[in-house]
DNA sequence: CAGTGAAGCGGAGGAAGCCTCCGCTTGATT
DNA sequence: AATCAAGCGGAGGCTTCCTCCGCTTCACTG
């Protein structure tokens, strides 16, 4: 790829990020082009589809995940409280620009999302929790790491939707937990 | 109200029915017009808004609702196959349309929605069951309508977004069932 | 029934956003 | 310095939203 390609690749994404978090992700793509200083087909040319563009977005986000999985196994208590503490970090990645949630939830089941990649580290991290909390003998029979993930991102989807505070989400990641872990 | 405009009114909904049905709540409103053969400024003042419009369809659902209610709790089994029962209704009721699910629960928390008065029948419509759940004993302590209002909404989003089948949307409800419920 | 005033109608058209196409510019290479 | 493909930009066609305003039609009155 020749430099000034490479210049304005790296300028359109730097400037979507500060326009979806100032807009959400359904922010008008040519003004995304304008603030970068390029025409709207150079925009579309680096990136041919509104979810090509989600995708370098996020791309950075991903390399925190595992981070944010550990942060949360170190929190003290239980299992209860390491997975609630995980599910509150898994809804906050979900809920960091406004429309994320639905969209990164929607493409868990399909296989040719371009946002497939980036969904199934999320999955994956969960699973990771999931595991563990079922080596401790703290899994219900029967719970799969799809519905669950399906089901925080419901709650994420719901946060965005009415701009819940955590306080307000706290109480429906409480009665997930119930039905994952056994009492 | 002149009779010709009555009858505009009449008609827009009945055609705002088939297209939304055809195409999802975010169907052009223009087409809602010219299919029911009038300008788009006759539709704007019958209905300034978007929502306008969409209150406007599901005031003929909210009449079935308590319908639902009895079918689900007539379902034969315990406190726990009623409440699935109920569950899968308030997902299918939400799912009609497109894009119903998400606009619906979004307004669950704030007052001034026009959708307000549809999404406060659901959400009664959940309390009550939840409240006969209550009074045979099957209840946790600290369970919030709202909070499985959101849930159970989220579950629907999800349904819509991913155009899930019953069978993929059950596992999800026994989970908040679990949740929900003493064991 | 004719006349009148207001309620209501329709559609032109401005604004915003999407996305493409194509003539011009510029970077890399020789 | 010359070449030319890679890359650029922005004009512009398309769709949808929504408003504005001149014209029509209804309902009512004498």
């Amino acid at each position: 790829m020749r430099a000034d390609a490479q210049r304005n690749r790296e300028r359109l994404i730097e400037v979507a990020h500060v326009v979806f978090k100032e807009r959400g992700l359904d922010a008008p793509l040519d003004e995304v082009a304008r603030r970068a200083g390029v025409g709207p087909g150079t925009l579309y040319r680096h990136f041919p589809t509104r979810e090509a563009l989600h995708e370098a977005i996020m791309a950075t986000w991903i390399e925190e995940v595992s981070a944010h999985v550990e942060k949360a196994m170190a929190t003290e208590g239980g299992c209860r409280e390491k997975l609630l503490a995980w599910f509150e970090e898994y809804v906050s990645l979900l809920t960091r620009h406004q429309g994320a949630a639905a969209k990164i939830t929607a493409s868990l089941g399909c296989q040719d999302s371009p946002l497939r990649t980036k969904c199934q580290t999320y999955a994956d991290a969960n699973e990771s929790v999931l595991t563990e909390m079922a080596e401790h003998g703290a899994l219900r029979e029967g719970v799969d790491n799809l519905d669950v993930c399906r089901l925080l991102g419901g709650v994420a989807t719901m946060a965005d939707h009415s701009s819940l505070e955590p306080k307000d989400v706290r109480p429906m990641l409480d009665v997930i937990a119930n039905g994952v872990l056994k009492n």
